[in-house]
DNA sequence: CTGAAAGCGCTTACAG
DNA sequence: CTGAAAGCGCTTACAG
């Protein structure tokens, strides 16, 4: 019933060999067979299955998504961008993405994702920071893999990453070129090295300020936790006691942002009246926020799409050399910073 | 290499047919010659391969998840939430679901999903409205289908759907026991059955105040166009030029009250002091607005994994008699709609 | 350039 | 209750 290589062969009158030629598009074939073929394979609207042609070549066509389990409680569906980026892009080449979690406490010896164990991938990419045990286990599987926002320095992996110092570096220097002098650093989590990134970068920024360097460690507020709009909250309060208090607020991502507002708000500080505030990632309801937020836009779907073309080209040509692609960031200025109305005030 | 079921039958001495049966927890096995071969398989981390599997019993393991293209440019994640529990439901059961959009344009014969082509997946889930045409050349290569938050009257199919008329419901009683008379329902699409569902809920709930009714069709305002901010937005500067004009707000979902609110706001209104505002959906953001939005929770994730036990369960047992499931929801009073304040105002 | 044959790793009647 | 054999639908050397 449902038509096979054989029912190809027989009505183009060739071997089934031969489709299987014209199908995975080698050359050495006659072009008029070749034409014959696929006559035949379009009015039979014949499609190859997948797990016959899996079988025979090992290869499943598909590639694991693996993220960490705790993302999904966030506030933000960041890596479900970078999944859906992933996704699309793979199935442009014919691939498919399979999803899985991992906790924090993965213990290979006991719990895998299935299409590890049943060698159901031809490659995987993880997202975010995932636990080192999961990296040891599928490289020792000999399985390609492509680390997306996250790094592990003492494995040499593929990686596709964000320019978070750049991105930092160009948020906190707009909030200088407008005037701002005592800039806070909210809500850092110290775990990420994306945070790391956009630490230095905040760094970068205020050290470029030379003389009227005010940096200053008290500015500076990093955490154990993960970030949340409650660590913003927290941080903020914390930071609002300085004296003299800091004019604008540079958080680690747009969740952080949140609570870093409500605290504004709550000491009666108007945004961006009397502070101004940045963000980073740049999430749906920030437009919508009040005042809509300034952020610095993280392409999502761009990062899992970018991870998705590297995989499969690793799969597919058996690449060894290692390489990490850094993807750029934009400025988003809306209203939470302030604009650009304190321009004038720009004194280098 | 890869050890495989003859490595596992040759280790527990017996055929592989016989290691293949207790695979597949068939009956009829000597407990003995099972433990042996359980054993066999646990020292050899023997796991089958999909494949292989896959090619002799012509299942793929695979569910398809289909959904409109449009709902990816929306402001809300719903249906990518959807996705997420079905996807990790599916998981639990053995089985993958793989990822396609469609546009509403579709045309079966240009362009098809994938994995209906070759065959990959044992059934589908299509989320949200889809075009009749995908439903109908889906059900002609016989593959099971399970909507979800949608339903087309001329298909008989089996489905997962919101309460949105109870929702609706007890969203409208709420502001009715707060004493609301005029309240709005605003920027609906008639588009979606659930939007459908929503008015109808609203309607029921205006309804009961009898002689007190106010139900006036100037306080409804349906549109064509996609349920959105933008239509919020326009929906209730609409609604407010009426005399007297509303004094709660029932969106027909978050997206929309987001519009509806900024529009209040613009209009020197206050939520909820001076206007009562309900969204539906429940949305990530929600809680982070300000005020904190109150609205109707759908239990997004729980939808996918309803759906996807349901598909599986179609899959493995070849249920004929059709069945909808349908979900409740839950009012989530936070700050919008003014809590609980005027509860004595009831006067049934 | 093309065909016949073996093999990928399972499952499923069919005997016994 | 268990084993030998065929078959699922492809691909890939190997001849020719």
């Amino acid at each position: 019933m449902t038509v096979t290589i054989k029912d190809v062969a027989r009505r183009a009158g060739v071997a089934q060999s031969t489709v299987s030629l014209v199908l995975n598009q080698k050359e050495n074939i006659h072009e008029q067979t070749r034409l014959k073929i696929l006559k035949a394979i379009k009015e039979l609207n014949y499609h190859p299955r997948r797990s016959a042609r899996g079988l025979a070549t090992r290869k499943s066509n598909n590639i694991g998504f693996i993220l960490n389990t705790q993302f999904f409680t966030q506030t933000e569906p960041f890596y479900t961008k970078v999944f859906l980026g992933a996704s699309f892009e793979a199935i442009k080449h014919g691939y498919y993405v399979l999803l899985a979690s991992v906790d924090d406490n993965f213990d290979p010896k006991k719990s895998l994702p299935n299409f590890l164990l049943e060698r159901h991938v031809d490659g995987v990419v993880l997202a975010g920071r995932v636990p080192d045990s999961i990296i040891t286990y599928i490289r020792q599987q000999d399985i390609p893999i492509v680390l997306v926002d996250y790094r592990v320095d003492h494995f040499a992996t593929h990686a596709v990453l964000i320019d978070n110092l750049n991105g930092a570096y160009e948020a906190v220097s707009h909030l200088i070129n407008q005037g701002h002098r005592r800039i806070a650093f909210v809500g850092g989590s110290c775990h990420h090295p994306s945070i790391q990134e956009r630490y230095d970068g905040y760094k970068k920024a205020i050290g470029v300020l030379g003389s009227h360097n005010e940096l200053n460690d008290k500015l500076v507020d990093l955490r154990e936790e993960e970030s949340s709009p409650q660590i913003g909250f927290d941080s903020t309060k914390k930071l609002l006691s300085l004296k003299p208090r800091p004019t604008a607020f540079f958080t680690v991502n747009d969740a952080v942002a949140i609570g870093c507002i409500k605290a504004l708000r709550q000491s009666s500080l108007r945004v961006p009246e009397d502070v101004a505030v940045i963000g980073f990632d740049d999430v749906e309801w920030g437009l919508h926020m009040d005042p809509p937020l300034s952020t610095v836009r993280v392409f999502k779907e761009e990062l899992g799409a970018t991870a998705a073309r590297k995989i499969i080209h690793i799969i597919q040509n058996k690449t060894t050399v290692i390489e990490k692609t850094i993807i750029g960031t934009e400025l988003v200025i809306r209203e939470s910073c302030g604009g650009m109305r304190t321009k004038d005030k720009y004194e280098f």
